[in-house]
DNA sequence: CTTATACTTGACCAAATTACTAGGTTATTG
DNA sequence: CAATAACCTAGTAATTTGGTCAAGTATAAG
C-alpha cells in the first residue's frame, strides 16, 4: 500500500466524475481545468482506471468518461491499487532466503500494518466521502453566506 | 499524508528498536545488518526522527538509539510525519486565490480522506503493532516447530 | 591522554518515480 | 467531412529515493 501524489490525483479525479455522476460523459479536458491536473498526466491514469474497471469511456463529441459503478461501490483502496504498481515490501517475496528468521520479523510487521491501511481504505467509498463533504461544505457556506453575503464565502470551500 | 518506502523503512527500525526495548541502546548498524538498510540511509532517518523526539541517542562506545517513550505512546502516524515533510496537498494553500470555489472542492475532500488516514495511523501504538504479531509469529512458530521441528519453522516469520 | 566507537553534518550522486509534453490514431457526432 | 475526445506511444524535465563519501564531534574504555 503505497500513499502518493500519484493516487491523490486519482482519488482527486474520481471524486470530481462522482460529484457530476448521473450528467452524462465527463471529459478529461473538464476535469484538467478544474482539478489542475495535465491532460496526458490524466490520460495515462485514466487509461489505468479503465483498465481495473473503474471507469467506462465514451468515445467521440460529447463523450468522456464516467464511473463503472455507482459510487456507493468504488472504494479509495481500489483507486489508489489502480495506478500504483505493486511493490513487494517484504524485500525477502517469500522465495528468497532470509536465513536468521528475524530479519523477516520487522518486514511482516510492516506488512501487517500495511494491510490495515488498505483494509480502512477499502471501507470508504467515493459516495461517503463526497457526502460526508458535500454535507459540511454547503452547511458552510450557507452560514457563511448568512453571515456576510457574497463571493467571499466561495473562498472558503 | 504520505506513505511512501521511506516511512516504511523508518518504521521498520523504529519496530527493530521497540522489539529491543530495555536492553540497552540499540546501534545503527546493528538494525542496518538486520533489516537491510543502508547505514547512511538509517543515519538520515534517525536525524529526523531524534529531532522530532521520537528517539534518544547514547554517545560512544557501545552506543546507539533507544525510544524516547515507552512503546505504547509512539504512533506510527508520528514517526511518518517525521521522516517524510509535509506536502501541501490543496494546491491553493489557504491564501491563494481559487476562482470558482469548485476548483478546491475535491482537494479538500481528498484532504478530508488523508485526515482520516493520519488518525487512524495515530491510533496504532508501536507496542500495539509488535504485541499483535509477536503473538501470532510465536504461535505460528511453535505450532510448527511442533509439527516438524527444525530451522525450516523460522523461515516462515 | 589516547584511541576506538558511534553519532553528526553536509555535500554529492545514481536510479527510480512523477508529472508533463508532443504527436500521433481511432471512433463518434453533427 | 470536420470537429471532438478517447486512446496510444515516446520522450523528458523535475523530484524523490536511496545511498556514498568525507570531515567532523562526543563519549567511554584502557
Amino acid at each position: 500500500m503505497r500513499l502518493t501524489t500519484k493516487g491523490r490525483y486519482a482519488v482527486t479525479a474520481m471524486l470530481d466524475l462522482a460529484l457530476r455522476a448521473g450528467a452524462g460523459p465527463v471529459s478529461l479536458s473538464d476535469i484538467s481545468n478544474r482539478q489542475d491536473i495535465s491532460l496526458s498526466y490524466l490520460e495515462q491514469l485514466f487509461a489505468k482506471l479503465r483498465r481495473c474497471e473503474l471507469v467506462l469511456s465514451v468515445r467521440g463529441p460529447g463523450g468522456g468518461y464516467r464511473l463503472s459503478r455507482p459510487s456507493q461501490e468504488i472504494y479509495v483502496a481500489e483507486i489508489i491499487d489502480a495506478v500504483n504498481e505493486p511493490v513487494d515490501a517484504t524485500g525477502c517475496g517469500g522465495t528468497s532466503d532470509c536465513q536468521h528468521g528475524e530479519v523477516c520479523l520487522t518486514h511482516h510487521l510492516w506488512l501487517d500494518l500495511s494491510e490495515q491501511i488498505h483494509g480502512f481504505l477499502n471501507q470508504i467509498s467515493l459516495a461517503e466521502l463526497v457526502q460526508r463533504r458535500e454535507v459540511q461544505s454547503v452547511s458552510a457556506r450557507q452560514e457563511a453566506r448568512s453571515l456576510r453575503g457574497g463571493d467571499l464565502a466561495l473562498r472558503q470551500i
